[in-house]
DNA sequence: CTCTTGACGCCGG
DNA sequence: TCCGGCGCCAAGA
């Protein structure tokens, strides 16, 4: 019957999600964090796991603070990043709209 | 069970 | 620097 249910596999994703959205809560205004980053630092899986998690319940975190390891905004929402990372002062690379990793990219102390 | 898709990452041209 | 292709992982049809 009941006994000793694997702890893992039911509720797996749903575990996986809550730590993307806690870690993309904890990155400060004017930083931000790659998918492999996030992926790495939580671990289990890859970078493509994380994406699907934002998407699916990316709705009450900043998302516009996850971009690609190269610093391109999210492929999706189009030049609407652009707009918080003025309002937030986050570093822009020059000729583009993708963020300056040198200086922007944060981690988890 | 197999095939396709997707908020990605890395390498080669 | 830009473009295309392959690999990785999980969910959906």
């Amino acid at each position: 019957m009941a006994q000793v249910r694997p702890r893992v596999g039911t509720d797996e994703a749903e575990r996986f999600a809550e730590a993307v959205l806690c870690l993309v809560e904890r990155i400060p205004p004017g930083r931000v964090m790659s998918y492999g980053a996030i992926a790495g630092v939580i671990g289990g899986s890859g970078p493509r796991r994380v994406g699907q998690v934002l998407a699916r319940d990316g709705g009450g975190v900043p998302w516009w603070r996850v971009v690609r390891a190269d610093g391109t905004p999210p492929a999706c929402h189009g030049g609407r990043s652009r707009a918080a990372y003025d309002r937030e002062g986050t570093p822009l690379r020059p000729g583009g709209v993708r963020v300056d990793m040198t200086a922007a990219a944060w981690w988890p102390d």
